[in-house]
DNA sequence: TATTATTGTGGGTAGAAATGGGGGATTATC
DNA sequence: GATAATCCCCCATTTCTACCCACAATAATA
């Protein structure tokens, strides 16, 4: 910082460019909903979140009864690929309002809580608890029930399938 | 600003990131039509159109029975396009007709309304509610029953075209 | 272990947003 | 020119939400 709280312009690139904001979302937190519909998000994330993004997130509808949570600029690179889709195909006109319908910018308060929509907790059955899941450049959040669904509706998921892809990625 | 004249990291932020006014329109909202054809713009719209648009959009009639609403300058980019067909070409003469023709260009007043035409609300069988649909760049509007009807129409729409799409984008 | 910082959760409140309606100025119609 | 219709600005009320403060639980540190 400069010497009367102005801020020089190295110390502005450098906190823009600065590695520690490159940080990727993973891991699985547990939180509660509270009666305002609003749930902390993980000050791990909150922590990986540039500061270009201004503390906002895009919160939509993911798959699986699933909602996912994309940070500002993530999000902008979904719409700039989405803008791509001719608004005169009935096709892509549905898609595009199907995902983008229920996208809702979200910025966390000073105590790192976002708000949730009713729509969305409807969409994902969430009621009391929910769980965070780092999915690299996104979040995913889950009611803990509608995981577990998912999770054993999918164990018998075709091994094989899993290990190709795990080779396919060199992991 | 900082209390003494600095710059936030957030506002050097915001700057550079052209200020809050590259946010797009998203979501979904329902609000109702007042006896005087009026209805309430969503804050979030309002906030997200920027100031050389000087408060006005540009009202038409969308495909599916539902009313588009654009941005002043996203409907100027509309218009260059629109001038580009021939008109010699009777197709081309009857598709800018038909989009032209229903244009209205709206003010909203100081408590955030637009007024909305008969012939619009009409096409669009608006009476009492409607519902608001961010698309990125423009704005649907829809009559609550119409936009189930749609919906319910297009529910059997090929889910394997759905994920294509979806991985094309990356979503 | 004691002490301090951080994180997660609850709730109150000022200001914003949504909605309804009055009334004057302008325009349209006869 | 008189009357009606419409538009635009203003005011009022209710609902909602962003922001604030508080505090307990946990983690970090000396």
């Amino acid at each position: 910082m400069g010497r009367n709280g102005g801020l020089s312009l190295n110390f502005v690139c450098n906190y823009l460019m600065n590695s520690n904001f490159n940080i990727s979302f993973t891991g699985e937190y547990r939180y509660t909903i509270d009666q305002k519909n609003r749930i902390n998000i993980p000050a791990k994330y909150r922590k990986a979140l540039k500061p270009v993004n201004d503390r906002t997130f895009v919160l939509t509808q993911g798959f699986d009864n699933c909602l996912l949570l994309y940070p500002l600029d993530e999000w902008q690179v979904v719409e700039q690929q989405l803008s791509l889709l001719s608004s005169m195909k009935q096709k892509h006109r549905t898609f595009v309002r199907s995902i983008v319908r229920f996208a809702t910018y979200v910025q966390f308060d000073s105590q790192g809580r976002i708000q949730i929509p009713d729509s969305l907790t409807k969409y994902a059955n969430i009621s009391k608890d929910v769980v965070f899941i780092g999915m690299i450049k996104k979040i995913e959040i889950w009611d803990p029930a509608e995981l577990k669904k998912y999770e054993t509706a999918k164990l018998n998921i075709d091994s094989e399938d899993f290990e190709d892809l795990a080779n396919d990625i060199n992991f």
